[in-house]
DNA sequence: GTCCGGTTGT
DNA sequence: ACAACCGGAC
Protein backbone atom coordinates (compact mmCIF):
# COMPACT_ATOMS: atom_id res chain seq x y z
CA UNK A 1 0.00 0.00 0.00
CA UNK A 2 1.30 3.15 -0.75
CA UNK A 3 2.15 6.16 1.12
CA UNK A 4 -1.24 8.32 -0.36
CA UNK A 5 -3.91 5.73 0.70
CA UNK A 6 -2.12 5.81 3.72
CA UNK A 7 -2.74 9.27 4.09
CA UNK A 8 -6.63 8.80 3.09
CA UNK A 9 -6.50 5.81 5.51
CA UNK A 10 -5.98 7.75 8.36
CA UNK A 11 -7.92 10.54 7.60
CA UNK A 12 -11.04 8.17 7.18
CA UNK A 13 -10.49 6.73 10.58
CA UNK A 14 -10.00 9.78 12.63
CA UNK A 15 -13.18 11.10 10.75
CA UNK A 16 -15.39 8.47 11.93
CA UNK A 17 -14.52 8.96 15.60
CA UNK A 18 -14.23 12.78 15.95
CA UNK A 19 -17.08 14.10 13.16
CA UNK A 20 -19.57 16.34 14.03
CA UNK A 21 -23.16 15.07 13.55
CA UNK A 22 -24.73 18.00 11.39
CA UNK A 23 -28.33 17.70 10.22
CA UNK A 24 -26.96 17.27 6.30
CA UNK A 25 -24.53 14.65 7.13
CA UNK A 26 -27.77 12.46 7.71
CA UNK A 27 -28.86 12.53 4.33
CA UNK A 28 -28.02 11.42 0.52
CA UNK A 29 -30.05 13.47 -1.13
CA UNK A 30 -28.09 15.70 -3.34
CA UNK A 31 -30.38 18.53 -3.10
CA UNK A 32 -30.72 18.78 0.64
CA UNK A 33 -26.80 18.60 0.88
CA UNK A 34 -26.46 21.78 -2.54
CA UNK A 35 -28.48 23.79 -0.44
CA UNK A 36 -26.50 23.29 3.02
CA UNK A 37 -22.88 23.64 0.95
CA UNK A 38 -24.66 27.03 -0.13
CA UNK A 39 -25.56 27.71 3.46
CA UNK A 40 -22.10 26.55 4.81
CA UNK A 41 -20.53 29.25 1.80
CA UNK A 42 -19.15 32.30 4.06
CA UNK A 43 -21.43 31.25 7.14
CA UNK A 44 -20.48 29.29 10.10
CA UNK A 45 -22.01 26.02 11.09
CA UNK A 46 -23.96 27.05 13.96
CA UNK A 47 -25.80 29.83 11.97
CA UNK A 48 -26.73 27.33 9.60
CA UNK A 49 -28.06 24.66 11.76
CA UNK A 50 -31.82 26.37 12.34
CA UNK A 51 -32.00 27.66 8.76
CA UNK A 52 -30.87 24.76 7.16
CA UNK A 53 -33.68 22.64 9.46
CA UNK A 54 -36.48 25.13 8.47
CA UNK A 55 -35.49 25.22 4.66
CA UNK A 56 -35.65 21.63 4.12
CA UNK A 57 -39.29 21.63 6.51
CA UNK A 58 -40.73 24.72 3.93
CA UNK A 59 -39.15 23.04 0.89
CA UNK A 60 -38.79 19.22 1.17
CA UNK A 61 -37.80 19.03 -3.04
CA UNK A 62 -35.85 20.70 -6.08
CA UNK A 63 -39.42 21.35 -7.28
CA UNK A 64 -41.12 23.05 -3.96
CA UNK A 65 -37.73 25.78 -4.21
CA UNK A 66 -38.99 25.98 -8.04
CA UNK A 67 -42.58 27.16 -7.91
CA UNK A 68 -42.43 29.27 -4.86
CA UNK A 69 -42.19 32.86 -5.38
CA UNK A 70 -38.61 34.62 -4.49
CA UNK A 71 -40.02 36.71 -1.78
CA UNK A 72 -40.74 33.36 0.50
CA UNK A 73 -37.37 32.14 -0.96
CA UNK A 74 -35.93 35.72 0.70
CA UNK A 75 -37.98 35.20 3.84
CA UNK A 76 -36.32 31.72 4.77
CA UNK A 77 -32.96 33.62 4.25
CA UNK A 78 -33.27 36.41 5.97
CA UNK A 79 -30.41 37.11 8.44
CA UNK A 80 -28.48 34.49 6.35
CA UNK A 81 -26.49 36.93 4.33
CA UNK A 82 -25.24 37.24 0.89
CA UNK A 83 -28.68 37.43 -0.90
CA UNK A 84 -27.74 36.56 -4.30
CA UNK A 85 -26.89 32.88 -2.78
CA UNK A 86 -30.46 32.54 -2.30
CA UNK A 87 -31.70 34.31 -5.50
CA UNK A 88 -29.24 31.57 -6.91
CA UNK A 89 -30.83 28.70 -5.03
CA UNK A 90 -33.99 29.42 -6.83
CA UNK A 91 -33.13 30.24 -10.52
CA UNK A 92 -30.97 27.04 -10.44
CA UNK A 93 -33.66 24.75 -8.64
CA UNK A 94 -36.12 26.21 -11.89
CA UNK A 95 -33.38 24.97 -14.29
CA UNK A 96 -32.74 22.01 -12.74
CA UNK A 97 -36.70 21.57 -12.96
CA UNK A 98 -37.12 22.80 -16.36
CA UNK A 99 -33.95 21.46 -18.16
CA UNK A 100 -32.99 18.58 -15.96
CA UNK A 101 -36.21 16.63 -15.02
CA UNK A 102 -35.90 17.68 -11.67
CA UNK A 103 -32.31 15.91 -11.06
CA UNK A 104 -29.08 17.58 -10.33
CA UNK A 105 -26.76 17.22 -13.14
CA UNK A 106 -23.80 15.02 -12.34
CA UNK A 107 -21.77 16.26 -15.28
CA UNK A 108 -19.61 19.04 -13.74
CA UNK A 109 -19.89 20.84 -16.69
CA UNK A 110 -23.07 21.03 -16.74
CA UNK A 111 -23.43 21.71 -13.12
CA UNK A 112 -20.73 24.46 -13.12
CA UNK A 113 -23.41 26.52 -15.61
CA UNK A 114 -26.05 26.63 -12.92
CA UNK A 115 -26.15 30.05 -11.28
CA UNK A 116 -24.31 29.97 -7.69
CA UNK A 117 -21.95 27.06 -8.56
CA UNK A 118 -19.15 27.70 -8.64
CA UNK A 119 -15.61 25.73 -8.50
CA UNK A 120 -15.87 24.87 -4.86
CA UNK A 121 -20.00 24.18 -5.09
CA UNK A 122 -19.58 22.07 -8.05
CA UNK A 123 -16.95 19.43 -5.89
CA UNK A 124 -18.96 19.64 -2.85
CA UNK A 125 -22.02 18.66 -4.72
CA UNK A 126 -20.63 15.84 -6.81
CA UNK A 127 -18.21 14.32 -4.58
CA UNK A 128 -20.46 14.26 -1.20
CA UNK A 129 -23.73 14.03 -2.90
CA UNK A 130 -22.75 11.20 -5.68
CA UNK A 131 -19.08 9.94 -4.44
CA UNK A 132 -17.45 11.10 -7.83
CA UNK A 133 -13.69 11.49 -7.82
CA UNK A 134 -14.37 15.51 -7.84
CA UNK A 135 -11.76 17.75 -5.51
CA UNK A 136 -13.32 20.21 -3.23
CA UNK A 137 -11.04 23.16 -2.46
CA UNK A 138 -12.41 25.60 0.19
CA UNK A 139 -10.00 27.47 2.79
CA UNK A 140 -9.79 24.51 5.23
CA UNK A 141 -8.62 22.51 2.52
CA UNK A 142 -6.01 24.40 1.68
CA UNK A 143 -4.41 25.44 5.12
CA UNK A 144 -4.71 21.52 5.69
CA UNK A 145 -2.80 20.47 2.41
CA UNK A 146 -0.47 23.98 2.47
CA UNK A 147 0.53 22.41 5.83
CA UNK A 148 1.00 18.81 4.54
CA UNK A 149 3.49 20.34 1.80
CA UNK A 150 4.98 23.02 4.35
CA UNK A 151 4.26 25.80 0.99
CA UNK A 152 5.01 29.07 1.31
CA UNK A 153 2.78 32.13 0.62
CA UNK A 154 -0.67 33.73 1.10
CA UNK A 155 -3.61 30.54 1.00
CA UNK A 156 -5.84 31.99 -1.99
CA UNK A 157 -6.55 31.02 -5.63
CA UNK A 158 -2.98 30.74 -6.81
CA UNK A 159 -2.04 27.50 -4.74
CA UNK A 160 -4.72 25.86 -6.21
CA UNK A 161 -2.44 24.30 -8.37
CA UNK A 162 -0.80 22.64 -5.97
CA UNK A 163 -3.63 21.57 -3.96
CA UNK A 164 -5.28 20.17 -6.84
CA UNK A 165 -1.93 18.29 -7.52
CA UNK A 166 -1.85 16.66 -4.16
CA UNK A 167 -5.38 15.85 -3.65
CA UNK A 168 -5.20 14.06 -7.68
CA UNK A 169 -2.78 11.78 -5.53
CA UNK A 170 -4.35 11.02 -2.32
CA UNK A 171 -8.55 10.77 -3.24
CA UNK A 172 -9.53 7.56 -3.13
CA UNK A 173 -11.58 5.60 -5.93
CA UNK A 174 -14.07 4.86 -3.68
CA UNK A 175 -15.29 6.72 -0.65
CA UNK A 176 -13.91 10.64 -2.03
CA UNK A 177 -17.48 11.92 -0.41
CA UNK A 178 -15.87 10.81 3.13
CA UNK A 179 -12.20 11.76 2.04
CA UNK A 180 -12.87 15.05 1.22
CA UNK A 181 -15.13 15.63 4.00
CA UNK A 182 -12.72 14.70 6.65
CA UNK A 183 -10.53 16.98 4.92
CA UNK A 184 -12.17 19.58 5.66
CA UNK A 185 -13.26 18.79 9.27
CA UNK A 186 -9.90 18.31 9.85
CA UNK A 187 -9.12 21.85 9.14
CA UNK A 188 -11.82 23.20 10.44
CA UNK A 189 -11.38 20.79 14.18
CA UNK A 190 -7.85 20.21 14.12
CA UNK A 191 -5.65 22.10 11.30
CA UNK A 192 -7.45 24.96 12.38
CA UNK A 193 -6.19 28.52 11.51
CA UNK A 194 -3.77 30.32 13.75
CA UNK A 195 -2.05 27.38 16.06
CA UNK A 196 -3.52 24.27 14.85
CA UNK A 197 -3.85 20.99 17.01
CA UNK A 198 -1.16 19.03 16.16
CA UNK A 199 -0.52 16.83 19.05
CA UNK A 200 -4.25 15.14 18.08
CA UNK A 201 -3.72 15.09 14.35
CA UNK A 202 -4.13 12.03 12.77
CA UNK A 203 -1.90 13.28 9.51
CA UNK A 204 0.40 14.52 12.22
CA UNK A 205 3.65 12.34 10.78
CA UNK A 206 3.05 13.63 6.77
CA UNK A 207 3.39 17.01 7.46
CA UNK A 208 6.04 18.85 6.84
CA UNK A 209 4.93 22.01 8.03
CA UNK A 210 4.78 20.10 11.69
CA UNK A 211 8.08 18.45 11.13
CA UNK A 212 9.76 22.06 10.46
CA UNK A 213 7.49 23.82 13.14
CA UNK A 214 6.50 26.11 10.97
CA UNK A 215 2.68 25.46 11.30
CA UNK A 216 1.80 28.15 12.76
CA UNK A 217 3.53 30.36 10.22
CA UNK A 218 1.45 28.53 7.31
CA UNK A 219 -0.46 30.05 5.49
CA UNK A 220 1.55 33.30 5.41
CA UNK A 221 -1.01 35.47 7.13
CA UNK A 222 -3.08 37.45 4.50
CA UNK A 223 -1.32 40.97 3.22
CA UNK A 224 -3.43 43.30 3.68
CA UNK A 225 -4.68 45.56 0.96
CA UNK A 226 -4.44 49.17 2.24
CA UNK A 227 -6.75 51.07 0.03
CA UNK A 228 -5.58 54.90 -0.19
CA UNK A 229 -8.57 57.17 0.26
CA UNK A 230 -8.51 60.85 -0.44
CA UNK A 231 -10.50 62.72 1.46
CA UNK A 232 -11.34 66.89 1.93
CA UNK A 233 -11.72 68.39 5.57
CA UNK A 234 -13.61 71.70 5.64
CA UNK A 235 -11.95 74.33 8.64
CA UNK A 236 -14.84 76.41 9.07
CA UNK A 237 -13.65 79.24 11.61
CA UNK A 238 -16.10 82.05 13.34
CA UNK A 239 -15.09 84.21 16.18
CA UNK A 240 -12.47 82.03 16.71
CA UNK A 241 -14.16 78.64 16.76
CA UNK A 242 -13.80 75.81 14.66
CA UNK A 243 -16.70 73.85 13.23
CA UNK A 244 -17.05 70.42 14.23
CA UNK A 245 -19.95 67.67 14.17
CA UNK A 246 -20.70 64.28 15.29
CA UNK A 247 -20.73 61.19 13.56
CA UNK A 248 -24.11 58.25 13.83
CA UNK A 249 -23.99 56.56 16.38
CA UNK A 250 -23.24 53.52 14.28
CA UNK A 251 -20.83 52.62 12.15
CA UNK A 252 -17.26 53.74 11.69
CA UNK A 253 -16.55 56.18 14.42
CA UNK A 254 -19.23 56.07 16.04
CA UNK A 255 -20.41 59.18 17.82
CA UNK A 256 -16.73 61.06 17.68
CA UNK A 257 -16.62 64.48 16.39
CA UNK A 258 -14.95 65.52 12.72
CA UNK A 259 -14.53 68.10 10.84
CA UNK A 260 -16.73 68.37 7.85
CA UNK A 261 -15.39 66.87 4.93
CA UNK A 262 -15.68 63.46 2.77
CA UNK A 263 -14.14 61.34 -0.39
CA UNK A 264 -12.60 62.91 -3.09
CA UNK A 265 -14.75 61.36 -6.16
CA UNK A 266 -12.96 59.53 -9.14
CA UNK A 267 -12.48 62.41 -11.51
CA UNK A 268 -12.93 65.33 -8.63
CA UNK A 269 -10.71 67.70 -7.71
CA UNK A 270 -10.13 68.39 -4.15
CA UNK A 271 -11.36 71.86 -4.10
CA UNK A 272 -14.93 70.73 -5.81
CA UNK A 273 -15.20 68.07 -3.50
CA UNK A 274 -14.83 70.47 -0.48
CA UNK A 275 -17.54 72.54 -2.23
CA UNK A 276 -20.02 69.59 -2.45
CA UNK A 277 -19.39 68.27 0.26
CA UNK A 278 -20.03 71.56 2.46
CA UNK A 279 -23.38 71.69 0.55
CA UNK A 280 -24.44 67.82 1.37
CA UNK A 281 -23.57 67.89 4.84
CA UNK A 282 -24.32 71.63 6.19
CA UNK A 283 -25.84 72.88 3.19
CA UNK A 284 -23.90 75.92 3.13
CA UNK A 285 -21.93 77.25 0.09
CA UNK A 286 -18.46 77.86 0.22
CA UNK A 287 -17.25 81.55 -1.12
CA UNK A 288 -13.70 81.14 -0.70
CA UNK A 289 -11.41 78.37 0.10
CA UNK A 290 -7.45 77.83 0.99
CA UNK A 291 -5.20 74.74 0.96
CA UNK A 292 -4.00 74.59 4.43
CA UNK A 293 -2.03 71.02 5.11
CA UNK A 294 -2.03 67.01 4.24
CA UNK A 295 -2.20 64.75 6.86
CA UNK A 296 -1.49 61.13 6.91
CA UNK A 297 -3.70 58.97 8.66
CA UNK A 298 -3.49 54.82 8.45
CA UNK A 299 -5.72 52.60 10.07
CA UNK A 300 -6.46 48.65 9.50
CA UNK A 301 -7.81 48.67 6.01
CA UNK A 302 -7.09 51.78 4.67
CA UNK A 303 -4.46 55.24 4.15
CA UNK A 304 -6.11 57.94 4.22
CA UNK A 305 -4.97 61.55 2.58
CA UNK A 306 -6.64 64.34 4.54
CA UNK A 307 -6.51 67.69 2.48
CA UNK A 308 -7.26 70.26 5.37
CA UNK A 309 -8.67 73.38 3.47
CA UNK A 310 -9.71 76.81 5.61
CA UNK A 311 -13.17 78.25 4.24
CA UNK A 312 -15.46 80.76 4.24
CA UNK A 313 -19.21 80.34 4.04
CA UNK A 314 -21.59 82.26 2.82
CA UNK A 315 -23.70 82.13 6.06
CA UNK A 316 -22.59 80.03 8.81
CA UNK A 317 -24.14 76.64 10.47
CA UNK A 318 -25.88 77.10 13.86
CA UNK A 319 -24.83 74.69 17.03
CA UNK A 320 -27.26 72.14 18.04
CA UNK A 321 -26.60 68.62 19.85
CA UNK A 322 -24.48 67.42 16.66
CA UNK A 323 -23.15 70.61 15.63
CA UNK A 324 -20.53 72.65 17.93
CA UNK A 325 -18.72 75.67 17.59
CA UNK A 326 -15.31 74.91 19.41
CA UNK A 327 -12.64 77.08 20.63
CA UNK A 328 -9.14 75.21 19.81
CA UNK A 329 -8.23 75.02 23.50
CA UNK A 330 -11.68 73.15 24.12
CA UNK A 331 -11.06 70.28 21.76
CA UNK A 332 -10.26 67.97 24.24
CA UNK A 333 -13.70 67.83 25.61
CA UNK A 334 -14.56 65.98 22.45
CA UNK A 335 -13.75 62.45 21.32
CA UNK A 336 -12.23 62.55 17.88
CA UNK A 337 -10.64 59.72 15.67
CA UNK A 338 -6.95 59.81 15.32
CA UNK A 339 -6.55 61.31 12.11
CA UNK A 340 -8.86 64.59 12.94
CA UNK A 341 -6.51 64.99 16.37
CA UNK A 342 -3.48 65.23 14.08
CA UNK A 343 -5.76 68.12 12.62
CA UNK A 344 -5.93 69.47 15.26
CA UNK A 345 -2.89 69.52 16.60
CA UNK A 346 -1.55 71.95 13.60
CA UNK A 347 -4.34 74.18 14.71
CA UNK A 348 -2.85 77.33 16.63
CA UNK A 349 -4.29 78.52 19.87
CA UNK A 350 -5.93 82.04 19.42
CA UNK A 351 -3.81 84.04 21.61
C1' DG B 1 -13.29 47.21 16.84
C1' DT B 2 -10.57 42.80 13.55
C1' DC B 3 -10.64 38.62 10.95
C1' DC B 4 -12.80 35.28 8.01
C1' DG B 5 -14.79 33.38 3.47
C1' DG B 6 -17.18 31.19 -2.15
C1' DT B 7 -19.18 33.38 -6.29
C1' DT B 8 -19.72 36.86 -9.49
C1' DG B 9 -18.65 40.87 -12.06
C1' DT B 10 -15.20 44.24 -13.22
C1' DA C 1 -6.21 40.28 -10.01
C1' DC C 2 -9.56 42.42 -7.19
C1' DA C 3 -13.79 44.37 -5.06
C1' DA C 4 -18.50 43.60 -3.54
C1' DC C 5 -21.52 40.92 -1.18
C1' DC C 6 -22.91 40.01 4.65
C1' DG C 7 -22.99 38.23 9.27
C1' DG C 8 -20.74 35.75 13.07
C1' DA C 9 -16.81 34.81 16.17
C1' DC C 10 -13.64 36.87 18.87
Amino acid sequence: MNSENIFAKKLNLWYRRHSRDLPWRRTQDPYKIWISEIMLQQTTVTAVIPYYEKWIKEFPTVQDVARAPLQKILKNWQGLGYYTRAKNIHKSAQIIVEQYQGKIPQDPKELKKLPGFGPYTVGAVLSIAFDKRQPIIDANVRRVVMRQLAVAGYAGPSQDPVILQFLERVMPQKGNNIFNQALMELGALVCRNGEPACLICPVQSTCQAYKKERQSLIPASQKRVIKEVEAVIALIKKDGKYFIQRRPSKGLFADLWEFPGGKIEKGESAKAALYREVKEELDAEVRSANFLFQVQQFYTQFKANLHVWSCELASYPKADETHKWVARRHFDRYPMPSGSVKIVERLPYAR
